[in-house]
DNA sequence: GCAAAAGTGTTGCTGTTACACCCATGG
DNA sequence: CCATGGGTGTAACAGCAACACTTTTGC
């Protein structure tokens, strides 16, 4: 058999799905859409949609997070950051029957966005929703309210992933506003893991470790106690030495 | 519009690409197939197929594999290791021009096996061969020899993917026989990484990895010297603590 | 004996943890 | 004054790099 064959290919419908996260009040929470028809009609999913003929996937996954969120995001090869949100691929899903009616695979992609001001996101008539992923992971959870397809296997795939390179990347920040505290960034860390660290010794990590964090040269008090000095995302994108989770 | 349009989505060619690793020689090769048809008829490339109908994503790496290597490998969720080889999902390609006819998206997958003992592996009539990365990547191999496709850009991921993953897992022992000396896995450990380690620093390391290791009884002199303690893969996926690549 | 590879012991250094302690603000 | 969060100092400890040294084979 010819390994290409243009004439007579299997025809694949492909779209990319999004794990959009962000923390909220001390929680990571994920973006979830309400579907509007079957199936699955009415169940919570992943934000997503189908490539188009001539756009390519992280092309596809940036205008996808744009329509759902307003956020601005770049996708190339290595995976930046760029007006607040970060965006990569995250992996493909294909199991023949994910789809009822038809072969689809998927595209994932993972998302950290800051907290968004919206509570309610999405611009079109569907009901978005930012939802506690300790709510929709774990087999009670599962079970209470699954979520569409196979999409709470992606969620899960999508946190471990976050929680996993916010410990070697400086990829903590994309979940902060532009200038952020110390200790504005220790919660995010906090909320990713679901841990509590010693805010003396996150401290002294942090801003020794080059290229993580700038100064601003500012300092707030919004989060009372003495004013904070602000930061800005360093240009280092691997942190050496990296974050340590504890009970490793 | 809807969102999923079964009567009218855009088709697209999906096919798996396989980047498959061993270590010949103290050196990193990958396995390569020759084109037979256009485009880039004679040029090689990253064996690979198209994905049919009734099959998942991993299904299909998996056959490609057997195919070209006759290695039987398992590839679940987490990528596992069965019967000599790894395989696991590595990332997907769908620039909307990777292939000049038609939109193809290859979702490439990642195999680390043994040295085999064939020189030209591959049962069918196109040529086949193990080439030295070294070889492959860097702007001078890449300008003398381009490999087809978008092919040196997912050789170049697979080859990133493998060097970090066998610091904090336990995959180097995929590049192995069933049974290897603690100097064997370190070789491959220095032909991944392309740097020298301490065989003693490595010996107390590896050996005191809880679940790296298991002592299989026996000893060999296969490397010259003193007869050494042969081992098997013992059951830990992941390290902790990490193999610590230098130069870090 | 000699070369070669396998292992063990030891020392100094680096980085982390745990916690005492001080600083600067709002109320 | 007190509560709150920000930030520094320090001592005990774990893990690693470097390297001297011993072990066991083949030739």
């Amino acid at each position: 058999m010819s390994r290409y064959d243009p004439s007579a290919f299997p025809p694949f419908a492909v779209t990319v799905d999004l794990v959009v996260l962000t923390v909220r009040e001390h929680e990571l929470c994920a973006l979830l859409v309400r579907r509007g028809e079957p199936p699955f009609q009415g169940y919570w999913a992943l934000p997503g949609g189908f490539v188009r003929p001539d756009e390519g996937l992280g092309e596809a996954a940036s205008r996808e997070l744009a329509e759902e969120t307003g956020l601005r995001a770049h996708s190339n090869s290595t995976g930046q950051i760029a007006s607040g949100a970060h965006l990569e691929q995250l992996a493909t899903y294909g199991h023949p029957q994910r789809d009822p009616r038809m072969r689809v695979v998927s595209v994932a992609h993972l998302a950290l966005a800051p907290d968004l001001p919206t509570p309610k996101p999405g611009g079109d008539a569907r009901g978005a929703r930012w939802a506690p992923v300790s709510e929709l992971l774990g087999p009670e959870a599962t079970a209470r309210e699954p979520l569409a397809f196979d999409h709470a296997l992606i969620l899960a795939d999508g946190v471990e992933r976050a929680r996993s390179k916010i410990e070697y990347s400086a990829l903590a920040t994309a979940f902060c506003a532009e200038e952020f505290t110390v200790g504005e960034l220790r919660r995010v860390y906090e909320a990713v893991w679901g841990v509590a660290l010693d805010p003396r010794n996150f401290h002294r990590k942090v801003t020794g470790t080059p290229g993580f964090l700038v100064p601003s040269g500012g300092t707030t008090t919004r989060q009372g106690g003495r004013p904070a000095q602000l930061f800005t995302a360093g240009g280092a994108t691997v942190l050496n030495p990296p974050m340590l989770r504890p009970e490793s």
